[in-house]
This record gives structure tokens, C-alpha cells and sequence, in this order.
DNA sequence: TTGACATATCAATTATTGTTGATATATTAA
DNA sequence: TTAATATATCAACAATAATTGATATGTCAA
């Protein structure tokens, strides 16, 4: 099952970009509306360099979007993945709750 | 809002948690069943002492029960926390569509 | 008790990721 | 073109996480 396997890889890759106080607040700020690095810097008090080497591991795991408008690079939430990741995690949960609480036995 | 900040603790500790094939996959395996540790060393080939060190990972983050009975310990996962971090990701990507596609005027 | 087994912990090593400062690239305005 | 501004990239270092093998702990059965 390669789509299966791919998704998996996909909410494992989105988890990692969210698991960084860093860029979970990226995301926070971005929520609603595009905003430009530099409004970003100011909002979260963070280095430009790093800024924007957190924004490329946003970027790659398909969380947010860029756009330049002149000299300025906006930045805009992807709902879809960010979605697509919750909803990952969420079937897992309601199997295990369908599921019940069977014990598996084993080892004799 | 001390609340909020701990909630969104969480969700990083449990994405980070997530962000791991080896724990991913421990947790597909634990979907609807508890699970000894000699089981999971089987299913996914991995050897005992990184399953160990894996599982208390996700116990810390709150993902994982441990119980055990006689020798064995027997994992299960915890659908709420689960369900938590998944809403949680999940309001972000609602809160974004509900604001449509607003962009941020700044920098003059 | 002793021996066998299941799991956890520890120490050491390697790999990955985060951070910083310097610098490069790209765009605009003069 | 040149200067100024915004952002990205790079190299180096620091911090954290993954992995392994050895060993400790805890439980059961004889």
C-alpha cells in the first residue's frame, strides 16, 4: 500500500516541522493571514537567518506556502496539509476507541 | 493565557513524539489492542532495549499506558491524548480557512 | 532459594537538528 | 548603473535525539 505508506510519511514529516516551539508559532502568526518575514521577525523576536531557515523546513514539509510581492517573500498557512495531518492522527484514535480495549495475548 | 501555552506544549511534545517512523509505527501496531514489548519486537524488527527507549517517549508525551501483568508489559494507546494533539492541529487549520485569505499589509 | 525470561536502564557512539554570524542573491528606487 | 532593503544560503558550532551493547531490575516457575 504506497499511498498509505506515503501519508504516513507525509504526517510523520509534518509532525517533525511541528515539534519546534519555533515554528509552531510561525504557524500561529501565519493563521488568517499572509505575513512577511520581516513582520515575522518582529512578532516572534527570532533572528532573521533563523527565521528563514525554519520557514524552509515549514516549507518543505508542505505547511506553508511563499509568494514574493516585490522585495518582500509572504508566507500563508496551508490548511490542507495541516488538516490532512490532524486528520491522520485522529483516525488513529477513533480506531483505537472502536477498537475497545481487546488484550492482545501472546508470548504463551 | 497559561492554559493555551500548556496546551500547546503538549501538542509540540506529542508531535515531536510522532515525528519518529520506529514510534509511529509503534502506535499503528498498538491501534485497538494492547501490546506486550516481545510482540512489538517481533512485528516491527526492532531490537528490544530502542523499543524500550521509544516507548518511554511516547509514554512521556502521554500517547502510550503502560501495565503490566506477570513478566510482561502490556502498551496501550491513549486515544484522548491522541485526539487532543489532532484537534488541536486541526482548530489551526479551521481558524485559517475561516479567515479566508487575508494579506498582511507591512513594511510600508 | 535458583534459573530463566521480559523489560528497563546506562554508557558510549553516531546522526540529526537547532543556532549563529557572515555573506550571497534578488528586487526596487534613485 | 549604484545603493538600499529583504530574504536566503552557507559554514561552523552547539544541542538534542537515535542507536547499540552491556547490564540491571523485576517476575515467575521449579
Amino acid at each position: 500500500m504506497p499511498k498509505a505508506t506515503s501519508r504516513r510519511n507525509i504526517s510523520i514529516a509534518c509532525c517533525r516541522a511541528l515539534s519546534d516551539d519555533t515554528r509552531f508559532r510561525i504557524l500561529e502568526v501565519l493563521v488568517g493571514k499572509e505575513t512577511c518575514v520581516c513582520e515575522l521577525v518582529d512578532r516572534l523576536d527570532v533572528a532573521q537567518p533563523l527565521l528563514s531557515h525554519h520557514l524552509k523546513t515549514l516549507k518543505e514539509a508542505g505547511l506553508v506556502r511563499a509568494k514574493r510581492r516585490g522585495r518582500w517573500m509572504f508566507y500563508s498557512l496551508d490548511a490542507d496539509r495541516l488538516e490532512e495531518t490532524a486528520q491522520a492522527l485522529s483516525t488513529l484514535a477513533k480506531e483505537q476507541r472502536k477498537a475497545g480495549r481487546s488484550l492482545e495475548v501472546c508470548c504463551g
